[in-house]
RNA sequence: GGGCGCGUAGCUCAGCGGGAGAGCACUCGCUUCACACGCGAGGGGUCGCUGGUUCGAUCCCAGCCGCGCCCACCA
C-alpha cells in the first residue's frame, strides 16, 4: 500500500470535490423521504471573490449541512448570487471610463447588456471558490436575483406592497451619494468623525434691532435658508419668535420660529433652517410649512435661485465665498474647529449629501410588527442571544425604507405614469393607465434597492411565486448564517418578507458569526492591506485545515486571525492520516465493533461520549468547541492512548477489526469539519457501502453502566499528572493498564503526590468545617465537596 | 449622545460563584519500526485596577483605566 507519511491535501481535495459533485451527492432530491434540513447561502455579490468572512461562513454552513445529511435528513444547501446593484454597476462603469466612454453615452439598454456580458465573462468566480473549500452546495440549483423567475418574484413583492398601501412616493430628504449618483438607505451610511469648522454668522433682524447669531458647519447652505429656529423655552430668544431676519448673501427675509427640536445648549441656541439639505431642518420645515429650497445639485454643484457668481461652484468653493461675504459685511462672528460625526457612503467613502428628492418609500411598520412577534415568541432565534435584542431594537424603531435607486442595473420599478400624473403599478407593462385609461405610459426610471430582492431569497430561490414542489418541500428552512452587519439589511427583512408573503418564518435560527479581524486587531481590508486571502490558505494548508482553523477561531465575538489555528487543523489531518496508515499497513480488516479487550471497550465508549458532546456543540452552534473536541478525541484518545495500547497486537485480525470499527466512527465524527481527508481514508477501508459524505451518522451506543471505564479514566488522569498509580481492581485495572501502559519505573514522585493530596484534603476539610459553608451553600455543592474529600482520602490511602 | 461587548500564561483564545485551562511559542529528553506537521517531561498567570455583595469572587454588582463594535437629526 502506497501511503505517503505526509498527508498532502492538494489534489486529493479537488478529486473528492469533483467526485462528490459528479456523483450527485450534493443534490437535494425533492421527492426523497425524510425530514428536511435547509440553509440558503447568503448570496455573494456576483462580482465578488471569496474573503475570510465567506470562508468562515461557508465552513459553518457546510459543517451543519454535512452533519444533517449524514443523519439522513433531506438536506438542501441553496446556492446563488446577488446582482449587487451599486457595486456591479460601479465595476462596469469603471471599465467604460477606462475605454473613454460612459453609461450615458451607451444608453440604458446597451449598458444593461454590457453588464450581462461582463458577468458572463468575469462574474460568479466565488462559486468555484466555495467548491474549493469543499462546500456541498446543491450547485445544480444555483439562482441569481436577476434571473427571469426571480425578477417575477420581485415584481410580485412590489405590487403586493403597493396593493397593501405601504408603498408611497414622496419628496423627502435622502442620503445622496454624489459618487454613486444614487440615494442610499440609512443602513448604507456610516458615520465617521470629521474635522470641521463651525462658522458663527449674524443674521440681522429686519427691524434693525440687532441680530441673531447661528452656527453652521456648511456655510454654503445658507443660500437655501428659509428660517431661523429657537427653542420655545429659551429665554434669550422668546421675544424674537415671530420676528424676521435677513439671510446673508441672498438677502432673503425669513421668520424666526420656535421648535423643541432645537438644542439650546448647542452653539448659540439659534438654528438656521435649511429643509432642502438637512434631515432635521427638513422635519422642522414640514411642520412649519416652510419652503424646501435646493441649492446643491446631484453632482454637488451650486444651483437654483442663487447669485450668479455661485452658479456651478462646488460646495467647498461656495462655502469659502460665503465666509468671505460674511467677513466683508461684518457678519462673521467667529470660526472654530469642530470635530463631529458625518455620514459617508460606506461603499464609495464619499460624504453623504442630504437632499430633498422624489423617491419611492415603503412603510415598514406593519411587517416589522409581525417580525417582532416572531422573535419575541422565539419562533426565530438569533445566536448569540444578545442579537435578538439588537434586531428587536431596530425593528421597534423602524422608519420608512427608501427603496428606489437612481441606477440602471437592477429591478426596474414596476411603476408607470400617464400624462395626467396617475400611477399604475403592475407586474408587467400595462396596456393603459388604470385610472384614466390613457395609453401614453412611461415607466419609472429607477431600480429597486438590492436588498429589496434579497429579502425574498429563502423562497424566491425555491420558485416562489409559483407553487413548486421545492417551495412546498423546503420552506420554511432551518438556519441562516451571516455576519453582524447584515442583521438589519437582510435577516430582519427576510423574516418580514417571509411572514408577509409566505405566512411563515423563513428559518428558525440565525447564526451571527464572528468577524475575523487581521492578526493586529484591525479590520481585514484591501485598502489597509490587512486582508488575508482564504484561497491562499487553502492552497497552502488544504481546505480541511482552513475549515478547521476558521471554526476553531470562531466565537460569539470578533476574533483575530491566527495562522496557528489553521496549522493545528493541518496537523490534525496529518495525524489522522498517519493513524489510519498504521492500521491499513497492518492489514485492512472488515470493521467489527465487538470489543473483546478493555481498551476496545474504552475507545468505543470515548468515541460515543464525544459524539454526544459534539452533537450538543453543533446544536448550540458552538463550532469552536466542536473542533477542539474532535482534536482531543483524535490526538489524545484515539492515537496516544488507544492505538499505542493495541499496537503490539495489530497482527491479530480481531484487534484490527475493532480498530477499524473505531476508526470508522472517528472518521464519521470528523467528516463534517474535515470532509476531504476523512473521505480519502474512508476510500481505503474495506467493504464500503457508500461514500462517507452520505454514510450514516453513528448511533448512540449502550451506556457502560458499571463505571469501570470512568474509574480507569480517573486513575489514568492521576497517573498522567503525577505518575502515581491508584489502586484499582477487576476490569477497571485492566482498562487502566491497557490504555495507560504504566511503566515499571514510571512511579513518579510519590512524596510530591502525597503532599498535593494532603493539601487538597486540608482545603476540603477546612471548607466542610466552616458551618456557614455547610449552611449556606447549595446542598449538591456540599455533597460534591464531601465526595471529593472522600476521593482524596482514598487516593492518599492508595499511596500507602 | 445612547447601547452592547472585551481586557485570563509570550501569542490566539476557552472557562464565568466552590481545586487557574487549551493550542501554539519556550526549556529539556527522544533519528521508539503510523506520524519530527511526531513522542515524553517541564517552566510560565497577584484572571486590567479599586471597592462592594457572599461562608467563598477570574466568575455577580458599582466605579475607574484601556480597547472595540453598533445605533444616533446637536446644527
Amino acid at each position: 500500500m502506497e501511503l505517503a507519511t505526509l498527508y498532502r491535501p492538494d489534489g486529493v481535495e479537488q478529486r473528492w470535490q469533483r467526485t462528490w459533485e459528479d456523483e450527485g451527492l450534493y443534490h437535494a432530491h425533492v421527492d426523497a423521504p425524510g425530514e428536511t434540513y435547509v440553509i440558503a447561502v447568503p448570496p455573494p455579490n456576483v462580482t465578488g471573490a471569496l474573503h475570510m468572512g465567506h470562508a468562515l461562513n461557508g465552513s459553518i454552513q457546510d459543517t451543519l449541512i454535512r452533519w444533517h445529511r449524514m443523519r439522513g435528513l433531506n438536506t438542501l444547501w441553496q446556492p446563488g448570487f446577488d446582482h449587487a446593484g451599486i457595486a456591479t454597476q460601479a465595476v462596469v462603469e469603471r471599465e467604460l471610463r477606462s475605454e473613454g466612454t460612459s453609461r450615458l453615452e451607451l444608453g440604458r439598454e446597451a449598458f444593461v447588456e454590457r453588464v450581462w456580458a461582463w458577468l458572463h465573462e468575469y462574474g460568479g468566480v466565488i462559486m468555484s471558490q466555495f467548491r474549493r473549500l469543499g462546500c456541498s452546495l446543491d450547485y445544480e440549483r444555483e439562482r441569481f436575483t436577476m434571473d427571469d423567475g426571480y425578477v417575477r418574484a420581485v415584481m410580485r413583492f412590489f405590487v403586493h406592497l403597493y396593493e397593501r398601501g405601504w408603498l408611497f412616493r414622496d419628496n423627502r430628504i435622502v442620503n445622496w451619494c454624489s459618487d454613486c449618483r444614487t440615494s442610499i438607505s440609512e443602513l448604507e451610511v456610516e458615520h465617521l468623525d470629521v474635522d470641521d469648522t463651525l462658522t458663527y454668522a449674524r443674521y440681522p433682524l429686519l427691524n434693525g434691532e440687532g441680530s441673531v447669531t447661528i452656527a453652521t458647519v456648511r456655510p454654503a447652505t445658507i443660500l437655501a435658508d428659509v428660517a431661523v429656529a429657537v427653542h420655545p423655552d429659551d429665554e434669550r430668544y422668546t421675544h424674537l419668535i415671530g420676528k424676521d431676519v435677513k439671510v446673508p448673501v441672498v438677502n432673503r427675509t425669513v421668520p424666526i420660529v420656535a421648535d423643541e427640536r432645537v438644542d439650546p445648549a448647542f452653539g448659540t441656541g439659534a438654528l438656521k433652517i435649511t429643509p432642502g439639505h438637512d434631515p432635521v431642518d427638513f422635519e422642522i420645515g414640514r411642520d412649519h410649512q416652510l419652503e424646501e429650497l435646493t441649492v446643491i445639485d446631484l453632482d454637488g454643484r451650486m444651483t437654483g435661485d442663487i447669485p450668479p457668481e455661485y452658479e456651478g461652484l462646488t460646495e467647498a468653493e461656495a462655502a469659502e465665498r460665503v465666509v468671505q461675504w460674511l467677513k466683508d459685511n461684518d457678519q462673521l462672528e467667529k470660526r472654530e474647529h469642530y470635530r463631529h460625526a458625518v455620514g459617508h457612503c460606506e461603499r464609495s467613502g464619499t460624504r453623504i449629501q442630504p437632499l430633498v428628492s422624489l423617491q419611492w418609500w415603503c412603510d415598514m411598520q406593519p411587517m416589522a410588527a409581525a417580525a417582532i412577534e416572531a422573535i419575541e415568541s422565539g419562533r426565530v432565534t438569533f445566536h448569540p442571544p444578545v442579537q435578538n435584542r439588537v434586531a428587536l431594537d431596530w425593528l421597534k424603531s423602524i422608519r420608512p425604507w427608501n427603496v428606489s435607486r437612481q441606477l440602471w442595473w437592477g429591478h426596474q420599478l414596476p411603476i408607470w405614469y400617464c400624462e395626467n400624473g396617475h400611477v399604475t403599478c403592475a407586474e408587467s407593462e400595462p396596456q393603459a393607465c388604470t385610472e384614466c385609461g390613457s395609453t401614453r405610459l412611461t415607466r419609472d426610471e429607477d431600480v429597486l434597492d438590492t436588498w429589496f430582492s434579497s429579502a425574498l431569497w429563502p423562497f424566491a430561490t425555491l420558485g416562489w411565486p409559483d407553487d413548486t414542489p421545492e417551495l412546498r418541500r423546503y420552506y420554511p428552512g432551518d438556519v441562516n448564517s451571516t455576519a453582524r452587519e447584515i442583521i438589519f439589511l437582510w435577516e430582519a427583512r427576510m423574516v418580514m418578507a417571509g411572514l408577509e408573503l409566505m405566512g411563515d418564518i423563513p428559518f428558525a435560527d440565525v447564526i451571527i458569526h464572528s468577524t475575523v479581524l487581521a492578526p493586529d486587531g484591525r479590520r481585514m481590508s484591501k485598502s489597509l492591506g490587512t486582508g488575508i486571502d482564504p484561497v491562499e490558505l487553502i492552497e497552502q494548508h488544504g481546505a480541511d485545515a482552513t475549515r478547521y482553523g476558521l471554526l476553531k477561531m470562531s466565537s460569539t465575538q470578533d476574533v483575530r486571525f491566527s495562522a496557528q489555528q489553521i496549522e493545528e487543523g493541518r496537523r490534525l489531518a496529518n495525524k489522522l492520516w498517519n493513524a489510519s496508515r498504521l492500521l491499513l499497513l497492518a492489514g485492512a480488516e472488515r470493521p467489527d465493533a465487538r470489543p473483546e479487550s478493555e481498551e476496545e471497550r474504552w475507545i468505543l465508549a470515548r468515541i460515543d461520549a464525544t459524539r454526544a458532546e459534539l452533537e450538543a456543540d453543533l446544536d448550540a452552534f458552538d463550532f469552536s468547541h466542536a473542533a477542539e473536541r474532535l482534536y482531543h478525541l483524535t490526538f489524545d484518545d484515539f492515537c496516544d492512548w488507544y492505538l499505542e495500547a493495541i499496537k503490539p497486537r495489530l497482527d491479530d485480525a480481531r484487534t484490527r477489526a475493532t480498530a477499524f470499527a473505531a476508526l470508522e466512527r472517528l472518521l464519521k465524527l470528523l467528516h463534517p469539519v474535515l470532509p476531504h481527508v476523512t473521505e480519502e481514508i474512508w476510500s481505503h477501508l474495506p467493504e464500503r457501502e457508500s461514500r462517507l459524505i452520505v454514510a450514516p451518522w453513528p448511533e448512540p451506543q449502550p451506556q457502560e453502566t458499571n463505571g469501570e471505564i470512568e474509574r480507569a479514566q480517573t486513575a489514568a488522569r492521576i497517573y498522567r499528572r503525577s505518575g502515581v498509580r491508584i489502586a484499582l481492581e477487576g476490569d477497571a485495572e485492566r482498562i487502566f493498564t491497557a490504555v495507560v501502559r504504566p511503566t515499571e519505573n514510571g512511579v513518579g514522585d510519590i512524596e510530591a503526590e502525597r503532599a498535593r493530596l494532603r493539601k487538597e484534603v486540608e482545603r476540603s476539610e477546612r471548607m466542610l468545617a466552616n458551618e456557614k459553608f455547610v449552611a449556606n451553600a447549595a446542598p449538591e455543592v456540599v455533597d460534591a465537596e464531601r465526595a471529593k474529600l472522600q476521593q482524596y482520602r482514598a487516593e492518599l490511602d492508595a499511596l500507602g
